[in-house]
DNA sequence: GTCTATATGTGGATAGAC
DNA sequence: GTCTATCCACATATAGAC
């Protein structure tokens, strides 16, 4: 509705440690908050609360409550995506275009996986997993903008990894690798419900042990045609 | 916080084809809405409307918002997750104990799929796909509770099947099973848009013929105690 | 840059007539 | 059982003093 709001207050920002230090701290709040509730759950007024500060002063820095989750995606994500960009680019490269399906699933998955190894990172884990399956349409137009470019990159050198799979059979496959991986992110607590305590999805080690290997396998397997029952069992035509 | 909602109005229903009527367009209403926007961004005023009825009627019928909600899942996953456990228990029979993992899947993912076949399936699917990760405590207690029985019974079926995976290893590869089946059942748009157009999630038998067999597959990959790099080749304990 | 005070809209829930 | 009218809490956003 009001997606023309006031972004010359963002351009305009100048050095101020106070103002830095207030912008600083809002966005931490909103990251914690927006983790924690999800963004249509959570007030400006709460962030600004937590934030040791006021409304007012949010909308001063970030124009509206969508411009504030924007920022705070773009705080972390713009590194992250640079980082998983470089590794899946380097992989291509060093594989003269051919590269393994596990290690670009680790340059795509390892860097976020990784994150969890602090509190905060696991709490913006949190927040971006649950903002995944946000319906709310500023929400979900803000994630594809912000991944869009590194998701083509992983798409690109998947293809590149699986050359003997189908389109179809690549985007089925690649819908249940990031179905894992923002599940694991999203930590909605459902298997951790159904296995009793001592289980978690914040132990990196865990999910790069036993997740990782899960899903490149499931990437190797043979393509479905040729997997079908009672058909032709050996002929194939590439690779 | 008003869990404790007027519940006497559900009990005190009795068949009055008039309130009966309004029941359900109330219920097919909240569904549609859940399901594109989500429990918490859709006010009982719009679900009023949508079922051209209003505010005071929803309250009589379901005490609450999030009575709402519950009625809404009850109706139609009563009906699938006792078909589900049927279908689990009964290959743990035909098997002797030892079901093969692709039948145990097929079990727990395939009535849920399947469901996509209808609009309103697909739209149900949509519904649950994206509470599974909603923060809202609300949602959360109604889904634990909706759907602790038959997560049991696949937690143990799945157990059955793979039984020289540790228990962590099951723990992070059910993970990735559940993640890759409610992302596809949330349908959030992101590998469509990376795909481009013809290709869609709505299509049940892609799914069946394509997720299921990489679910399958990573479940049957060896353990990774025994895949680990330069580790003990061959040698494995049971099985 | 930061705040208080406020404008304006909408949320869930209920009272009480019919 | 169904409705209108209403209570009250809270949402986003802004005006204007400092």
């Amino acid at each position: 509705m009001v997606g023309t709001a006031i972004r010359t207050a963002i351009g305009s920002r100048r050095a101020s440690a106070a103002g830095r230090e207030t912008r600083e701290r809002i966005l931490d709040a909103a990251e914690r908050l927006f983790a924690e509730s999800g963004y249509s759950n959570v007030s400006t007024r709460q962030i600004a609360d937590e934030a040791r500060s006021n409304i007012a002063a949010a909308h001063y820095h970030f124009g509206s409550k969508e411009g504030l989750l924007e920022a705070v995606l773009g705080r972390r994500l713009d590194g992250i995506n640079a980082e998983r960009e470089r590794l899946l680019t380097q992989c291509m490269r060093d594989a003269g275009g051919r590269p393994a399906i596990q290690d670009v699933l680790e340059a795509f998955i390892g860097p976020t996986l990784r994150l969890s190894k602090t509190e905060e990172g696991r709490r913006f884990n949190l927040l971006t997993g649950r903002a995944s399956t946000d319906p709310n349409p500023e929400v979900k137009r803000i994630l594809f903008q912000v991944y869009d470019s590194v998701g083509r990159c992983f798409v690109e050198a998947a293809a590149a990894a699986c050359p003997d799979l189908s389109k179809a059979e690549l985007f089925w496959r690649l819908t249940c690798v990031y179905g894992a991986m923002m599940y694991i992110r999203a930590d909605n607590g459902r298997l951790q419900h159904l296995f009793g305590p001592g289980f978690t999805l914040s132990d990196v080690d865990g999910a790069l042990k036993y997740a990782m290997p899960f899903l490149t396998t499931g990437m190797q397997a043979p393509p479905s045609a040729a997997a079908a029952p009672d058909a032709t069992p050996s002929r194939r035509e590439d690779d």
